[in-house]
DNA sequence: ACCATAACTGACTCACTGGTCAGTTATCGC
DNA sequence: GCGATAACTGACCAGTGAGTCAGTTATGGT
């Protein structure tokens, strides 16, 4: 993006204050991690990116990993305290709940696109792919926790313990949205409330029949 | 697994005929790559895994990309061919045909453990992404034919293409299904069928409501 | 028996990349 | 102005890993 050379007024150009210089770098890390996942990219791509030597990287971070770890952690974190805050923001539990959480994770997808691109594209070696599960986990956790309000204490067959049913849900309706958002990311013409709703046409139904108490049970299947 | 020291009565240890050379290779190299990921495991690694020297594996295959490729190949086909003959093994459409479906997407996750691992964890560089969005792409068309028979035309929210609706909607429940794979993967106590049994629960009646017609509609979640 | 061939290997090259360090220079408080 | 300090760099090191090659030896067909 920002070409480093002295056309933009000359001034300013190097020796900027220390924060600054850090963010230009995060900046140019996420597009590239974004572009082409964590082994892919070498540091002096990023840095040529940041347009500074590599050498001052490792003034700001300890290592690539840790780079690349901060910033999963940053956005892991801000896309967890996006669903939560969208969807604790309504009183309503159920539909009403589930749409705006879905809204809050789209919202992100749309807004944060290289961000999202690095969250899931490539997951890396096993540390990071660590960083990546716990996203995973604890937006799971979340849903889980709100699908628990309204939700019987059978849901699964055979009377598995309650958590277990929702924890298997949420990870469903996880893999369902992330489904949705990586086909978005490639047709971003599609608007996105339509995204929305056809999240929820897929899910809700379900989820809805679910807490309810309906049960499938695999005698319908053999008919 | 199989020390190669001589052991084992001596006889046949070196020697062996191309085909099952290679074969023994192509079975460390689905072991190497399921533990580490393509990145993270180095020729070396498989060479002696297989025990080999790495020269050998030249001998074989042109290069690494390929070897890892043609691994992939062989188990996204695998995968496709047991889903596809499942499915297509019930006469009658709808809920017992995604049932059978996904038992058979199942049963192999449940039986090549290792290949869903490889295929699954970590998607290595932009080459090998690419075979691996084929995966995605094949079965979710596969599923989407399927869903497409007995869709009415319009379950996309404002009359979108048709297509365009059941692609969605058949990438929603891949993603679905390997959410609950993954998950699955670290909890093999739970039997088959219970597994089977959840994704049903989660997927069947939002497709059977889209089957019949009925969309959800943002109206309803704002009362 | 023997030799042509195919299986197989050790030891190498080469390129790349994470990380380091000694040194250079802008900048800011005084 | 002028040092002290912080921003910054080029050049380097060490480890690693893909791919190669010249050569060795088992083996099976005659």
């Amino acid at each position: 993006m920002a070409t480093i050379e002295p056309s933009r007024a000359g001034i300013a150009r190097r020796r900027l204050p220390a924060a600054e210089r850090r963010e230009l770098i995060l900046d140019a890390a996420i597009d590239a991690f974004a572009e082409g996942g964590y082994h892919e990219t070498s540091l002096e791509a990023v840095a040529a990116r940041a347009g500074v030597s590599k050498a001052l990287i490792y003034e700001h971070f300890p290592s690539k990993m840790e780079l690349y770890r901060g910033l999963l952690e940053t956005y892991v974190h801000e896309l967890l305290e996006r669903v939560t805050s969208a969807a604790m923001s309504v009183e309503e539990g159920g539909e009403v709940r589930l749409l705006a959480g879905v809204e809050g994770f789209i919202e992100f997808v749309d807004e944060r696109r290289d961000a999202w691109r690095m969250l899931i594209r490539h997951r890396a070696d096993d540390d990071v792919a660590e960083s990546f599960e716990r996203l995973y986990d604890e937006v799971a956790a979340m849903i889980g926790a709100l699908m628990a309000e309204e939700m019987p204490a059978s849901i699964l067959p055979d009377g598995a313990p309650f958590e277990f049913g929702v924890e298997v849900m949420s990870r469903q309706l996880l893999g369902a949205i992330t489904a949705v958002a990586n086909w978005w990311d490639e047709r971003r013409e599609v608007p996105r409330d339509q995204v929305v709703a056809m999240i929820m046409e897929f899910s809700w139904v379900g989820l809805e029949r679910a807490a309810a108490g309906e049960r499938w049970s695999p005698d319908r299947g053999s008919g």
